[in-house]
DNA sequence: AATGAAAAGACTTACTA
DNA sequence: TAGTAAGTCTTTTCATT
């Protein structure tokens, strides 16, 4: 990737709102070569998509955890990511090397929440768990070093 | 939170980048009366921002990994995440409840790149490191159900 | 690939209910 | 707090280099 793409990419990472003549001006193209540039990025995968950052203590959702999760048998075949697709407070799920299978992060409205979530994660992909409770996060979702 | 609020957030962190006319179109309101909710919405902190979702391994970050941390010395002051917030490469930080103090996400372009920056974790912040390297991420980002 | 110009559409503001 | 209307700026497309 050439440092124009590398440096619209970052202004977008930054501010996802960014207008294509505020990106031609900090870029010195004009707006359709940047609205050009930024169409070929989202084409090829480098830009997913934009989403709003809410803050999760807003909207009601105050407690965040890790969650380690391993297959009760492990020599059957591994569809766990699948299989919790449809729980919706799994808001990230990594296969990880260690002990575990997955690392799953989630976030819930209360304790119960949480109680209630585990078991729904077990009784669908029959796994053993073990949680990580965040208790406060001095910062998340900080933009990468491009 | 009310329910017209609760949709426009839904909405925007969907899509970070719809335009008010359509926010109204799918809300049901004028252009300029989510306009105005959105600008609340902004003000209050519910919405921290909007960021483009870019692809790690498409801007060579192709590594993740989760670092636990815990400080050399429990009875001197934690400063942990002061001390790391100018080491670009750590994405998020959380102090979290169980035998380690911080949960650190990470992303580097290599090993090499990993094992130096557990170096400068362990002397930046005096603490000893346990990692857990990511080998896939299923899903990431998800946005939360409100 | 980048530019410039033109049409369509979105944003913003002020005013009214 | 919501709606309307006007002016301005932005997005998008297309012809040109």
């Amino acid at each position: 990737m050439e440092e124009l793409d590398r440096q619209i990419v970052q202004l977008l990472v930054a501010d996802g709102r960014m207008s294509y003549t505020d990106l031609g001006k900090a870029t010195g193209l004009s707006t359709s070569a940047v609205h050009q540039r930024v169409r070929r990025l989202e084409q090829r995968g480098v830009i997913r998509g934009y989403a709003a950052i809410v803050d999760p203590e807003a909207v009601n959702l105050p407690l965040t955890a890790f969650i380690s999760v391993k297959p009760f048998d492990p020599s059957a075949p591994d569809d766990t990511p699948e299989r919790l697709t449809g729980i919706e407070e799994i808001e990230a799920c990594h296969s990880v090397a260690g002990d575990e299978n997955y690392i799953l992060k989630v976030r819930v409205g209360s304790p119960g929440d949480l109680e209630d979530l585990l078991a729904r994660i077990r009784a669908a992909a029959g796994v053993s768990t073990r949680t990580t409770v965040v208790l406060s996060t001095p910062y998340e979702a900080r933009p990468p070093r491009l």
